[in-house]
DNA sequence: GCCAACGTTGGC
DNA sequence: GCCAACGTTGGC
């Protein structure tokens, strides 16, 4: 089983956004990045992802799960990328901040913090289990 | 709004 | 196939 985080800009695709997609959940489309694109595909359904805000906000915010496993994006007119479906499943009750996640040995070599471009990135069991913790889970 | 990091493109 | 130029992302 592993961990993922998917990175939107709150402008573009909020938190809120994917709650109110409710259980039926929505595609993750617009990864136009092959490291990224690899992440997609090693996704199994049930899986589960933190969901950060970037620019605004900067924080882990919520978790999501994969619903639905590695297919063709549509928006995509060059037909080399694909997407996941995924919904949301519970929000933080504390947004851990990246300054925060900066600020904590246990998390320095996680991908945001030293590829922090990367949008969909591999979290190992130990940084899910501290960020679970530092947000108010657990 | 600036700039560093990184990916992609295109000329050779 | 290399590398310079350029565009984009995202933190500050």
């Amino acid at each position: 089983m592993a961990y993922w985080l998917f990175k939107s800009e709150p402008a573009t695709w909020s938190w809120d956004q994917q709650v109110a997609a409710g259980e039926a959940g929505t595609y993750w489309n617009g990864v136009r990045n092959h490291l990224a694109k690899k992440q997609l595909m090693a996704m199994q359904v049930g899986e589960q992802g933190f969901f950060y805000h970037s620019n605004e906000g900067k924080a882990v915010v919520g978790i999501v799960a994969v619903i639905r496993p590695y297919y063709p994006d549509h928006t995509d007119e060059t037909g080399r990328f694909g997407m996941v479906d995924v919904k949301a499943v519970r929000a933080l009750p504390r947004p851990v901040t990246l300054e925060a996640i900066k600020a904590d040995p246990a998390l320095a070599d996680m991908v945001l913090v030293n590829n922090s471009r990367l949008s969909v990135q591999p979290v190992s069991e130990a940084e899910w289990a501290r960020i679970r913790v530092l947000g108010g889970l657990d």
